[in-house]
DNA sequence: AGCACGCCGACT
DNA sequence: GTCGGCGTGCTC
C-alpha cells in the first residue's frame, strides 16, 4: 500500500546493513493536512496493546515529520506486520483518540473519495471527521436542583410564602431527576424568583455536576404513529423491503410529486431497517433541515441524531459519538451526514435528490448522492432517492436499469396538480398596464384569490431593491471594484451591495462619470417588487422573505408560522418560499420571472428551471380550494417551461436527454471543470493556457476527449481574483481523471495562483 | 505545509 | 571571498 521505501540517508547503506530486515509492527500513516502520501512509522511497544491509547486503524495519532522531526497529526489507515528495515522508520510518537474515528470501511470510502475527485486523502478525512470530533470539544458545568431527603419527609407539613414557591417545590419532588433552574422554572411556569427563594431556605439544594453541554436540550416529542399507505406508497415501500431483505446494494429512485407522501414511505422503510437492529441515514436539504423535519422523526423513533453545519462543535461532537456508540437509530443531517458512523447501516434515504446543496463547493468537492451510493454499494444496503424532479444523472440510472424507479404518481386524497398558466411578457397587453413586476393577469389572479380568502405566494430569485443602478445619460453602471459584477441597491439601508463579496457603498448622488443627476435603479429585486406589492394592494399584509429578511435566526420558522395561520396574506421571496412546507390555503402562486436562470451558460439551466417551476407549483393546490399558478417569461414556449407547465417531468427528462446525448453532457459523459484563479489577470491566463497545452498533450490519442478553454469564468472576476475556466468532457471519466493527475503532478503553479478541480461540477459559474 | 539544499548577486 | 535571495524537491 504504501509507496516504495527510500533511503533515509544520502550515502549507501554499509554492506552489513542490507540484510538489516526485520519483522515489526508497521502503521502506516496519512497526514491530516500538508504532505501528500503514505508513510510507514514503527509503532512501539508502549502503543501496540496496553491502556486506552493503544494504536489501531482509524485512531490518529501524532507522528515525527521531515528533517526536523516536527509533530504531526497523521490518521492510522493500515497496521500491519511486516518485513522492514527499522534503522529507516521512525516511531509513532503519540496516539491521540480513544477510539477509532473511521472504520475501515469509511476509511476504503475516503480513499475512494480522493481517487475519485482528485484530491489529498488527508482532506478527505478531514472533511470526514468533523472538526469538533478532531477536537474533543468539551463539556460544561451545570447546576442541578434537587430536594433534600429532610425536607422531602416533610413535604406535607410545611408552610410556604408562594404558591409559585410551592408549586415549584412539589414539581421538584416529583421529579426523578434533578433540573436546572431553567428546566423547573419552564415547567411551573415561574420565574427564578420563587426558586432561589427556596434555596434561600434551604428547603432545596444545589450541586454542580459536569455534563456535556448539549445534554440538557432533550426535547420531549409527542410520538406518533405510521399512517396508512395508499396503494402507491404500499407498492413503495414493499421494494424497499425487498431490497433490504436481499442483502445487496440497490439504488431506488422514489419519484413522486409534491404531496404524494414520500416521507411516511421513508419513515415506515426506517423502521423495517431500525425493527433488524440496523441504523438509517436520512440526507435532506441544508434548508430542509428545520425543527418541524427533525420533529417528524423523533415522533417515530428513539434515538434520532441531527447532524448540520449550523451546529456548535460541542453538539456535532456529541451527536458524533452517540451515532458511533450505537445509540442511535436515524441520523437526520445535511450533505455531510452521508459520513456518519453508524455501526451497523441499514438504509440511506435522500430527500430532494436533486437538489445543488449535496454537492460540497469547496474540496473535496464531493456529491452526497454518489458518496452515498458508494457508501451502499460497500455495505450492502438500499439507497433511496427521493424527489418530484429527479437529476437527470439518477433518472438515466433507473432508464438504464441500474437503479430501480419506484411511483408515487398521486397526490395524497387524490388532490389534483394545480393549473399552470404562461404569461407571455413579450405580449404587450399583458405588460402595458404597469411598468411594475406584475403583469395583469396575474395582477387579476391576484385580486380574486384574495377576494376568495386565499392566500398568495410570489417568486422572485433576485434579492435587493434594483439589480442594476445605471446613469442613463453616459451609460454608466455601478459595479464592484473587486468582482466586476453589478451592484444591487438595498432600499431598506440605503447601500449599494455586491452579492459575491463584502463590499458595499453609499449609491451615487449624481453620475460618478458625467456628473447627471438622473440616476436610474432598474432590474427587479424583492424588495421592489415588495413596494409594488404594498402599493397595489394596501389592504392586505404582505411578508417578504430572502436572506436579507431573514438575518436574525428563527424569522424563517416566525414568518413561516404567521402565513400558516392566515396573518399573511401575501408572502413573497426568494427560492426559500419554493421549499417550504404545506400551506393549505395558498391558491395562488405566482412566478415573476421563469427565465432567471434559464439563459445562464450551464448545460443544467434547463433542469434548474423546470424544478424551480415544478417546486413552487407544488406550494399551491394542497387544499380543498385547489390552486392555480401563473409563470411570467420572456420565453414560453422554452421546453422546460412547457414541461413544467404540464407538471410534465417525464417529457422534460426525454427531450433534455436527448439534447445531452448529443453533445455528450453528463449523465452520456463524463466533465471535469478547472478553475484558475489569481490577483493578476495576465498570470491567471497565462497558468490557465499552461494547464490546457498540458492537458492537452496528456490526453493526445485519447479517444472522444474534449478540452475548452480556457475561458473567461461566468463570473470573471471576484473578490479581486481574476478568473479562467477549463472544462474537459469525455465519454468516461478515466481519462480525464488521469489527464488531470499526469498534468498536475510535478507542476507547481505559482504563488497566489489557485487551481480548483471539479469532477462532476454543478456550479459552472 | 515546512525545511534544507543549491546556485547566483551585493556586501564586509 | 561570504551572506542571503527564493526555486526545487523531499518528507516514512
Amino acid at each position: 500500500m504504501s509507496k516504495q521505501q527510500q533511503s533515509l540517508f544520502d550515502d549507501e547503506p554499509a554492506e552489513w546493513e542490507v540484510d538489516a530486515q526485520s519483522q515489526r509492527l508497521v502503521a502506516t500513516i496519512v497526514l491530516g493536512e500538508g504532505a501528500t502520501g503514505e508513510y510507514d512509522y514503527l509503532v512501539p511497544d508502549t502503543l501496540s496493546d496496553r491502556g486506552d491509547y493503544f494504536l489501531e486503524v482509524g485512531r490518529r495519532v501524532r507522528v515525527p515529520f521531515g528533517r526536523s522531526n516536527r509533530k504531526v497529526v497523521g490518521y492510522c489507515v493500515t497496521l500491519e506486520t511486516k518485513l522492514v528495515d527499522a534503522a529507516r522508520l521512525k516511531l509513532v510518537a503519540e496516539v491521540i483518540d480513544a477510539s477509532a474515528l473511521l472504520s475501515p470501511a469509511m476509511l476504503r470510502l475516503t480513499r475512494w473519495m480522493a481517487d475519485y475527485y482528485l484530491c489529498k486523502w488527508g482532506e478527505v478525512l478531514e472533511a470526514v471527521v468533523p472538526a469538533g470530533v478532531r477536537l474533543l470539544a468539551g463539556t460544561r458545568k451545570v447546576t442541578l436542583l434537587s430536594v433534600p431527603e429532610d425536607v422531602r419527609d416533610t413535604l406535607g407539613q410545611l408552610k410556604l410564602g408562594s404558591p409559585q414557591q410551592r408549586k415549584a417545590l412539589a414539581h421538584l419532588a416529583a421529579s426523578e431527576r434533578s433540573l436546572t433552574t431553567a428546566q423547573l422554572a419552564d415547567a411551573v411556569g415561574c420565574t427564578a424568583g420563587p426558586i432561589k427563594q427556596l434555596l434561600k431556605r434551604g428547603l432545596i439544594e444545589a450541586h454542580e455536576k459536569r455534563v456535556r453541554s448539549s445534554e440538557l436540550d432533550e426535547t420531549i416529542v409527542e410520538r406518533e404513529s405510521p399512517l396508512v399507505l395508499n396503494e402507491d406508497q404500499q407498492h413503495a415501500l414493499d421494494a424497499i423491503d425487498a431490497a433490504l431483505e436481499s442483502g445487496k446494494p440497490r439504488g431506488m429512485v422514489l419519484f413522486g410529486v409534491t404531496g404524494s407522501g414520500k416521507t411516511e414511505v421513508y419513515l415506515q422503510a426506517i423502521e423495517r431497517v431500525v425493527g433488524y437492529g440496523r441504523q438509517a441515514i436520512v440526507l435532506v436539504p441544508e434548508i430542509s433541515l428545520t425543527p418541524q423535519t427533525v420533529r417528524r422523526f423523533r415522533a417515530r423513533f428513539d434515538g434520532v441524531a441531527v447532524l448540520h453545519s449550523h451546529q456548535s462543535h460541542v453538539e456535532r461532537h456529541r451527536e458524533w459519538q452517540r451515532i458511533a456508540r450505537g445509540d442511535v437509530q436515524v441520523v437526520v443531517g445535511a450533505r455531510s451526514a452521508v459520513f456518519a458512523p453508524t455501526p451497523n447501516l441499514g438504509l440511506i434515504v435522500m430527500d430532494e435528490e436533486h437538489e445543488s446543496s449535496f454537492k460540497q463547493d469547496s474540496a473535496p468537492r464531493y456529491h452526497a448522492r454518489d458518496v452515498a451510493w458508494q457508501r451502499a454499494q460497500a455495505e450492502g444496503i438500499p439507497l433511496v432517492l427521493g424527489s418530484a424532479t429527479p437529476s437527470l444523472e439518477s433518472w438515466y440510472k433507473t432508464e438504464q436499469g441500474e437503479f430501480a424507479r419506484l411511483d408515487l404518481p398521486r397526490r395524497v386524497s387524490n388532490r389534483p396538480l394545480p393549473d399552470v398558466l404562461t404569461v407571455d411578457l413579450r405580449d404587450p397587453a399583458h405588460t402595458r398596464f404597469s411598468r411594475g413586476a406584475i403583469s395583469r393577469p396575474l395582477h387579476q389572479a391576484m385580486v380574486a384569490a384574495l377576494r376568495d380568502e386565499g392566500q398568495v405566494i410570489l417568486l422572485l430569485n433576485r434579492r435587493g431593491f434594483a439589480t442594476h443602478v445605471q446613469c442613463p445619460a453616459c451609460g454608466y453602471v455601478a459595479e464592484c471594484p473587486a468582482c466586476d459584477l453589478s451592484l444591487t441597491f438595498h432600499r431598506q439601508e440605503s447601500i449599494l451591495r455586491c452579492h459575491y463579496c463584502d463590499h458595499h457603498e453609499p449609491p451615487p448622488v449624481n453620475c460618478p462619470d458625467c456628473k447627471s443627476p438622473a440616476i436610474r435603479y432598474g432590474g427587479m429585486g424583492t424588495q421592489k417588487l415588495e413596494a409594488e406589492v404594498r402599493a397595489r394592494f394596501p389592504e392586505h399584509t404582505c411578508e417578504r422573505m430572502d436572506t436579507d429578511s431573514m438575518r436574525k435566526a428563527g424569522s424563517h420558522q416566525r414568518v413561516l408560522d404567521k402565513f400558516c395561520q392566515g396573518e399573511i396574506d401575501i408572502l413573497l421571496g426568494t427560492q426559500m418560499i419554493a421549499k417550504g412546507l404545506d400551506f393549505p390555503n395558498v391558491t395562488l402562486v405566482g412566478v415573476i420571472n421563469a427565465d432567471t436562470a434559464l439563459h445562464l451558460p450551464d448545460f443544467r439551466a434547463g433542469e434548474r428551471t423546470f424544478q424551480l417551476v415544478a417546486q413552487v407549483a407544488g406550494r399551491t393546490g394542497r387544499g380543498e380550494k385547489g390552486g392555480r399558478v401563473l409563470v411570467q417569461t420572456l420565453s414560453p414556449e422554452h421546453m422546460a417551461i412547457r414541461a413544467a407547465v404540464r407538471h410534465d417531468f417525464e417529457m422534460f427528462a426525454e427531450e433534455d436527454l436527448a439534447t445531452r446525448r448529443q453533445l455528450c453532457y453528463p449523465p452520456f459523459g463524463s466533465m471535469i471543470r478547472i478553475l484558475v484563479r489569481g490577483p493578476q489577470e495576465e498570470t491567471a491566463q497565462a497558468v490557465a493556457e499552461g494547464l490546457t497545452q498540458r492537458l492537452r498533450q496528456e490526453t493526445t490519442g485519447e479517444e472522444g476527449v474534449r478540452i475548452m478553454g480556457p475561458a473567461a469564468a461566468a463570473i470573471p472576476k471576484l473578490r479581486d481574483h481574476y478568473r479562467f475556466q477549463i472544462q474537459l468532457q469525455a465519454p468516461t471519466l478515466d481519462p480525464l481523471r488521469s489527464a488531470v493527475t499526469g498534468a498536475t503532478a510535478k507542476w507547481k503553479v505559482p504563488t497566489g495562483t489557485f487551481l480548483a478541480v471539479d469532477v462532476d461540477p454543478w456550479d459552472m459559474m
